[in-house]
Order: C-alpha cells, then structure tokens, then sequence
DNA sequence: ACATTAAGTGATT
DNA sequence: AATCACTTAATGT
C-alpha cells in the first residue's frame, strides 16, 4: 500500500506525513458505476484518489440529475473539506466513473493535519481552488452556453477522465448528466457524428477528433 | 422467437 | 430545446 500513495502523492507530503496517512488511512477499490456517497449522508471521511476518476453529481427536487465535475487521480474533493468541522451531511452524490482506488482518511485528522503539516494544508487549498475553478466552469457553460457546446465539453471531459477514445456510455446516460432529454442528445451526436468528430455505436462512443 | 433496451426520426410546441 | 409518438436496430433470455 506504501508504493501506490508514494507514486502519487510521495513528491507532495513530507515522510511523516505520508506515515500518518498510510496508518489511518483505509485503501478501498469501487467499481464502474457504484456510489461512494449520496446526498444527505453524513460525511465521515475524505477521499485521496490514487488512481481512476469519480464524478460528482447535484440532483434537484424531481430526481433530475446534473454533473458538476469530475475528480481525477491524485486529488481530492475539497469540498467536503468545508465539511469537516461538525456533522455535515453530503450536498452531493459521488459516483465511480471508472474503476476507481482511493484512501479514505478519516474527517478526524483533517483539522489536525492542516496545523500540522504545511503541505498538507497547501494541498488542501489548493484542491479547493480546483474546485471552485471547475465549479465556475460549469456553471459558465450552463448559463452561457448551447446544448450542442455543453455536449462537446462533456464528451472531452469524458474522454479525458478515462484515459481512453471509447467513451462507454449511453444517449440517456448523457442526457442525465447534462440534465437534458435523450432525444436532443441523440441529434446533436449524429450532427457530431456527421462532421466527423466522433462515430457513434451502441454503447459507446469512439472519439475521432474534438 | 420474444422481450427489452438503445438509438433514430418526423412532427409539434 | 423539449416532448410525443413511433420506428428500427441490437442484445438478452
């Protein structure tokens, strides 16, 4: 367990400190789709990803979904940070994107940590600055933006996270995320599609050129 | 062979 | 851009 928190964060935390981490921190592996926390449950710990990519959803009264943003390897989801002091409960939903391993540390010794160690305070701030930048990004491109634009940014979003051109998804998936109808996502791939940007299959989607 | 699910399409708002 | 209604195609049992 040592290697895989050295390979990624070793060159960003003190010997010490990764000590500290290897001893309370617990190393859990969750598949494609499985959910690490919803909305509303109480948050107990912080996720440190080591490798794969989580997606971080909001869901309004009526079950309609919408991404907020993804967290790739070797990050964290600051927000929770915000949490730590009291019994907060979750405002979001985290759900693996891909098979993903990371360390849960407790919420116990985040605090702690941020006095004690300056790098991990500086990790911390910084991830939240992440964050925020990413928030602002979507937000940019719901407000600002047309579908067809929205569309594209997810697609490359998705293709970056999993490291990979298949994009293994459906028309509905997508629609989810982007809190819009099938149907409309349906058209704008084809029109995608036809210039040649991506080539759609059942299931998935091959990216030529975004 | 049949049922189910994903995707394509015209028409309407 | 969303919804409806319907078709076609792929996949599972």
């Amino acid at each position: 367990m040592g290697d895989i928190i050295d390979l990624n964060y070793g060159y960003l935390f003190e010997e010490e400190l990764l000590n500290e981490i290897r001893h309370v921190g617990r190393v859990k592996k969750i598949k494609e789709g499985d959910k690490l926390i919803d909305l509303g449950e109480p948050i107990r710990w912080v996720p440190l990803i080591l490798d794969g990519a989580i997606k971080v959803l909001r869901e309004d009264d009526d079950n309609n979904e919408l991404l907020l943003y993804f967290i790739e390897q070797g990050d964290t989801c600051a927000i929770t940070i915000t949490c730590c002091s009291g019994q907060t409960k979750s405002e979001i939903r985290a759900i693996a994107e891909t098979d993903t391993e990371l360390i849960l540390i407790p919420i116990e010794v985040i605090e702690n940590w941020m006095g004690k160690y300056k790098s991990w305070r500086n990790f911390m701030l910084q991830s939240y600055k992440d964050r925020m930048m990413e928030l602002l990004e979507t937000i940019d491109t719901i407000a600002f933006f047309k579908m067809d634009q929205r569309l594209l940014r997810h697609l490359q979003d998705k293709a970056k996270v999993n490291h990979n051109d298949i994009i293994k998804t459906t028309h509905q998936d997508i629609a989810n995320d982007l809190n819009t109808s099938r149907v409309v996502v349906s058209r704008l791939l084809k029109v995608l599609e036809n210039n040649g940007k991506i080539e759609l299959q059942r299931n998935f989607i091959k990216v030529i050129d975004l």
